[in-house]
DNA sequence: ACGAAAATGATAATCATTCTCAAAGATAAA
DNA sequence: TTTATCTTTGAGAATGATTATCATTTTCGT
């Protein structure tokens, strides 16, 4: 598969943006990261990334999550059972609800709970980073 | 070291409880996550069970965590940048906050967040079953 | 105490991830 | 655009955590 020019310029001045050098392998990899709708593991990344750019190894899949992962680009997700997962990062941030039966990830968010984590940290003399909540559930019905 | 008639008689009767069979190698591995103010990992304790009962191996820690995962003895950790990490459970659910500088893992509780998360999950559909809450921190000052 | 079923230690195997290193590629300056 | 420098890459080896194998030992209901 090929990716147009329009999505290449978008995908090459994010990187440039991020301020890392900008390769046809880290295209390829921000490009299918930008267009997933789930969240794949590093495996499913290097096999839809080399459908656009066969060149890629699973070593710098590894190793350019890594650099995005540093410029906060790209989150790493290590949901129970099982390997890390990866998504690009979104403008507004949210947490995960994870089915326990189908392994479903779905998106959420709470400004309410946000709020309140804020005020816990601080509680406790600290300043809230950033943070991880995970509901695991299973469908109702 | 060596455990006294009164923990580990408390030891067993936990093990019973949960339905599996007592063995000295579970025992003293029971004991020593009790006894934990921390959140080990199993090679630190797989030393620290060795001292209670040289005769256990790692083997034997990983099949024993599992088992006392399953009968939701014990709980599992991953927090970012590092590997599994065990804490017995107790009575009442809390959650944690990483120090970033420091590693360090301190627990806290929210009744108003857990209330908002069955909330969440009802209003997409769902049964919460449990729920991670991690909040990575600096220290203020 | 007996016997079926389960747990164990030692070690091999697996799996995800990181490292190594020589070759290829990207960037900035001329 | 050519050059010079510094970075990234692929291939595969190495690592580290966790799980599987299997012969032997232990548990526990009878």
């Amino acid at each position: 598969m090929k990716l147009n020019q329009k999505d290449e310029l978008l995908i090459v001045s994010s990187l440039r943006n991020a301020g890392v050098r900008v390769t046809k392998q880290r295209v390829a990899l921000l490009y299918i990261l930008d267009k997933a709708k789930d969240h794949p593991d590093a495996i499913e990344l290097y096999k839809r990334a080399s459908d656009v750019e066969p060149t890629i190894s699973l070593a710098t899949v590894y190793r350019t999550l890594s650099v995005l992962i540093e410029a906060k680009v790209v989150h790493r997700h290590s949901f129970e059972g099982g390997g890390a997962r990866f998504e690009k990062a979104k403008r507004l941030h949210h947490d995960h609800i994870v089915d326990l039966n189908t392994g479903e990830v779905i998106e959420f968010n709470s400004e309410i709970i946000e709020k309140i984590q804020f005020e816990i940290a601080a509680e406790m003399g600290y300043e809230l980073i950033h943070h991880k909540l995970e509901l695991y559930c299973r469908k109702i019905n």
